[in-house]
DNA sequence: AATGAATGAGATTTCATTCAT
DNA sequence: GATGAATGAAATCTCATTCAT
């Protein structure tokens, strides 16, 4: 009805997309379902969106630029890497948390996983974010000796690991901090600790 | 074509239903890609199940009850709790990794998540597996005191991420081997060590 | 409402197809209409053909090679040459005036003209067809001598033109016999005749 | 951008809707393809042209009559019949080659043929035209005596064919020279000529 | 006059499910 | 039990046309 200017239109989509993807999954969302809640014509979405792969594919990048975006001013003046691993694990989690939405869009349609590139890019952008706070955390004494990039490995593979149980299993086993905690644990020094202080911070774990 | 019997057609049918359930997902697979890849006809695949949802429903139900079987007679005769975890963990990967498959299947057809209900019990059951080793590990003494139910979830929590992120990223991130150490490291008694033998086995913490 | 076998379905469709392409053409003919047609429903009609497109190749196929099959046996055991001539063009007039049909369907989307090929195939048998037949007709002494080759293109290219003329334009401007006579008039040898008779036969051009 | 004046944009469109409608046929072209290609906005078509049926016909009343002011032009101050024949087969063969375009157009839209009359009338002249020269040139002695109506018909017939086949099948059979040979040679009185000069031209006939 | 976002009707295509054979 | 043609609803996508700006 009311005639929207085309950037609005298109953010207004897109509002609607990640809310019917996340609650429906790629096949599951109709782009019935998506004009509707964008309060628009089915056709109307063809006008910015050449297909529903390509919404798909442009929200997914939007998210995940967000997501590096907020990564990157959080991090910016953070010197103390145990802070900055800190922050890292809990912008991530929060920001699964907060959106719930298109992790998983694993769409095999016409036999190619698309969108694949973009999370690839996405990680190994996480991966050397992650590999520098190593690096830094260790030159300042506050990591120990470690294979950096074995660890950022498992870091990365950790923490994906409690994003996709959050999103999938729809469980709250965990709270950003325990998962901190789970982490940070094994790359504190803990040479010189009394052995008691910190370690009682995290229970089940020694 | 040869007749089966009704029990013969009825796991020739889930075969391929997990076949491409697996490859395709819930919503990408079709009744008639499933009757084509069991050889039978559309139709015949409604002589053996209600419908799509309770074909895929059966199916999940075989293939929980199979990982659960196999978990099972796996630590039948084990004792020491560290072998136990590290089988439970082994197989749990190994599993996945054989069947990257109806992990996912989260969609909300008619407004309701089917197949929940059954994860739901799945994981209970896991769970009070996991808290038996634990409770029996620290009685032996292999492991040091700890909230079990809490450990528990955090062990299920890494392992579940583990999966997913396996199935979903179709990373080989880790072998089943790294997946063990990081869980079993901080479960390990520690206050007798000289520090350097076990730990060293695990690079990148510590 | 009333099951057919399969046969029976896929030729009562593309009969309905027939009809509905010659009388719409390509892009205005629509499954809806072709379904209705056939009194199935839309969806019916993807059970036999993968969709428009090959419904329509097949459709041409059935075609040319139902004209094909009308020649050869009608060309069969025809040894004069001036009758194999006026037997080739009038079963193609006849031929096209009866069916009115696929004859143009020249789609171009997704930016190939697809059917090119099988019309191509289809016209270089009539070519050869032909250049037999005036090869009987010089070694005969009923044709004059020429260039095979050339004089074929001609023979088809006029007959084409008739042919398209009209179905394009919905003119009966010729009778299979008149064209008969403009092409053969001049593949007749003159140089004996009393050079009045035969010319008067073909007003115009004597 | 820059205005153009009414007229301007005007002919700009019906440039960009021959190009257009030429490539992709009546029901192939969009109004957006035309927009584009006319560097205008779709809204803006309307302005100019009450719908795509009117744009199409618009171009065809342009084009016919372009046609017919170069054939008028062309034999303006010819006197021999028989270059004023070749003349206009030539100009109407050079200009379907030129535009290769809405020769075809014969969309039944709801039902309804646009455009015939248009053609109808257009032909309608033209065959005046032969008429014309044909009855100068019989009197002029160019020509043998024949029936002019029926003779017209053969000729534009044949002509008609001859510019279909090359619109249609793409081939290029033919050159005009060879094409006004064909339909010359009949018309050229023969009884007084040697009988090898002039036939010889012509390869494949006599 | 000009724009281009929006509409709404209709096109092609897919698919779970049914049912005559 | 078994088949696979048929259905009908719904999905994706296209496009001539309109209209607020």
């Amino acid at each position: 009805m009311n005639r929207r200017s085309g950037i609005d239109s298109k953010s207004n989509i897109l509002n609607a997309a990640l809310k019917i993807f996340s609650e429906y999954g790629y096949r599951g969302a109709s782009m019935r379902m998506i004009a509707h809640n964008a309060k628009i014509s089915v056709g109307g979405l063809y006008i910015h969106f050449k297909n529903k792969e390509e919404l798909c594919l442009t929200l997914m990048k939007k998210r995940l630029g967000d997501l590096s975006q907020e990564l990157k001013k959080a991090l910016e003046g953070v010197k103390n890497p145990v802070e900055a691993i800190t922050l890292f694990i809990t912008i991530n989690l929060e920001y699964a948390k907060r959106h719930k939405e298109l992790i998983l869009t694993q769409s095999k349609e016409r036999g190619f996983t698309f969108g694949l590139g973009l999370k690839r890019s996405f990680f190994k952008k996480q991966r050397t974010l992650i590999e520098e706070i190593l690096k830094k955390g260790i030159d300042s004494g506050d990591f120990s000796e470690c294979d950096v990039k074995e660890t950022t490995k498992i870091i990365m593979g950790t923490l994906r690991g409690f994003v996709l149980s959050m999103v999938v299993d729809a469980y709250n086993l965990f709270t950003p901090e325990e998962c901190s905690k789970l982490i940070l644990y094994g790359l504190l020094r803990r040479n010189d600790k009394p052995a008691n202080e910190k370690t009682n911070e995290f229970k089940g774990r020694s």
